[in-house]
DNA sequence: AACTCGCCCAACCGCATGGAG
DNA sequence: GCTCCATGCGGTTGGGCGAGT
């Protein structure tokens, strides 16, 4: 028996939103808020599903929403971010400023994996594709993938005390001029100081 | 002009997660 | 601890559109 559907299919429109949907949408939500995506339809008044409102919302009709192209700064700071989080698409539009999750995962699917294989880096390890090209960049990734493998090596070895509190290990992670505030670190221990990432005017560091 | 092809992106789908009871 | 439900997330799809022939 299959999971029961999220909303009554037969009365819901699908496909793209029209313009007056939007406008009922945007209002409802002025007027009570965001949230209750499962009830919003019914008050709204529109024929779509509670997900399909939250996902419009979200990407689409949202008023801090940024649109337009991405900046040369913004395409780095997201291939960084990749490099570090992986496909955590929420998590690296968090640090994006008016970009939406899916924006950014349509992006890295259609221009970046491209700019990166051109590099000679394969877009899903950060590593060179060939031993070859942009090496500098590359080697910078390798050594934070191979940090983060120890990581999740120490996390799942030290997995007892991982109930530690995250406001008690805020000194991992930080960078003055990127805040990351991961969750992922393995809980404090006597090489603590011994690592560090940051980036540099646009470089990763690793300390 | 008509057709094909490839790209882009909005939207959908199914699973994961977390909270309430 | 278990179940149910609402929401969040990431992968995937498919329609629109422009470029090329």
């Amino acid at each position: 028996m299959g999971r029961s559907p999220c909303c009554e299919k037969a009365h819901t429109n699908k496909g793209a939103w029209t313009k007056e949907e939007d406008e009922r949408l945007v209002a409802h939500i002025k007027v009570h808020g965001e949230g209750c995506w499962r009830s919003l339809p019914k008050a709204a008044g529109l024929l779509r599903c509670g997900k399909s409102c939250r996902l419009r919302w979200i990407n689409y009709l949202r008023p801090d929403l940024k649109r337009g192209n991405f900046t040369e700064e913004e395409d780095e700071l997201i291939i960084k971010l990749h490099s570090l989080l992986g496909n955590k698409w929420s998590l690296i539009a968090g640090r994006l400023q008016g970009r939406t999750d899916n924006e950014i995962k349509n992006y890295w699917n259609t221009h970046i994996r491209r700019k990166l294989l051109s590099r000679g880096i394969d877009p899903t390890t950060h590593r060179p594709l060939h031993g070859q090209a942009d090496a500098s960049f590359a080697t910078e990734v390798e050594k934070v993938v191979s940090f983060m493998r120890r990581e999740e090596e120490n996390k799942s070895s030290n997995s007892s005390s991982n109930s530690r509190s995250n406001s008690e290990e805020p000194k991992r992670w930080r960078c003055p001029d990127l805040n990351l505030e991961l969750c992922i670190s393995p809980p404090l221990q006597d090489s603590e100081e011994e690592y560090g990432l940051c980036f540099t005017n646009g470089l990763l560091e690793f300390r």
